[in-house]
DNA sequence: GTCTATAGTGGGATAGAC
DNA sequence: GTCTATCCCACTATAGAC
């Protein structure tokens, strides 16, 4: 059978998984070619037969970023409604769970063309459906950015109640919507 | 005279004006020992007779870069007052001009040991008047953080109306401040 | 305080055989 | 699709002469 699936060893995504592997537990310096290669059980060269260069496999991780955020957003949000106290929380959790990623994910400008379509929207549509305008939704967004890349940088004063900023937030961004 | 100064050989200075030279026009890839040393006319590894490392040079940078801002905060907030939008929207424009150190500035840890003192407390001390408490100055600040980091990484839409986004967020915390 | 020389490390990526 | 061998690059930093 030409099209058979031998489900062990469907390579671009072991590479995948193991990228997000390393570069959740050990930071995006670890993330190298080599050590790449390594971690599948191979030599680094092999990876090039799977992924024309490294930029392509970070390509790999964001959209899988994305397209995990996009879900979870959407169902903190529920069929109409949720509220954004909600969605704001979950953000910043997984944003703490998965630092690295995060940042990957956010820190350089998005290659649309590359992207699935629909991931981005998708994740910004709830935001927008709670809070009535895309200006809001992104004002709002750049708070709850801005919160947590604050936090993940350890900017804030080690003595700061970060629950209490993140509830002046939400409360002043869930007042422009008129809740 | 021993303690003459000679103006125009005041290396550890020039250094840095050559660091903030390169770093500015060039980002942070472009800013290594070498090329910092070709910038002030002398071999690289001089260098290392005025400063330890490139953490330290890095250093004076964001020293450099919080005492410029934190001055411009005050000068935005006036005697008594000033209102947070003006703050906001001269913070968006200083790191619009300067993306590169800004990022340089918000990225990474602060290390508060190595920096003057008062450096950090005298940006942050206007805002907390203005707003409060330092709950909302903190998430005043996130928001226009966010706000910034967004919009220099590129991960707006290219058709984002930003001038309307930040001013939805600027009246949701004056609002929080009963203003 | 500057130089030359160089150590030591690590990275991305390619060529060509199997 | 994997390997070995290797290129080529760039960086930080040190040693030691002047």
């Amino acid at each position: 059978m030409p099209g058979a699936i031998s489900a062990g060893a469907d390579r671009p995504r072991q590479i995948v998984a193991a990228a997000l592997r390393i570069l959740e537990r050990e930071g995006p310096e670890a993330l190298t070619m080599r050590r790449l290669a390594t971690a599948v059980g191979i030599r680094a060269p092999s990876l090039y037969k799977h992924f024309a260069d490294k930029a392509e496999v970070e390509q790999a991780l964001i959209a899988e970023g994305l397209a995990e955020l996009g879900g979870l957003v959407g169902s903190w949000s529920g069929e109409r409604g949720g509220d954004f106290g909600r969605i704001a929380r979950g953000y910043r959790r997984f944003a703490l769970e998965r630092p690295h990623l995060y940042r990957l994910m956010t820190e350089r400008p998005l290659d649309r063309e590359r992207l699935p379509a629909g991931v981005e929207e998708r994740g910004v549509a709830p935001l927008v459906a709670l809070l009535g305008t895309r200006d809001r939704a992104r004002a709002a967004w750049a708070f709850a950015h801005g919160m947590v890349q604050l936090e993940l940088a350890g900017r804030f004063p080690p003595d700061a109640d970060l629950d209490a900023a993140w509830e002046v937030g939400i409360g002043a961004f869930a007042a422009t919507a008129g809740v």
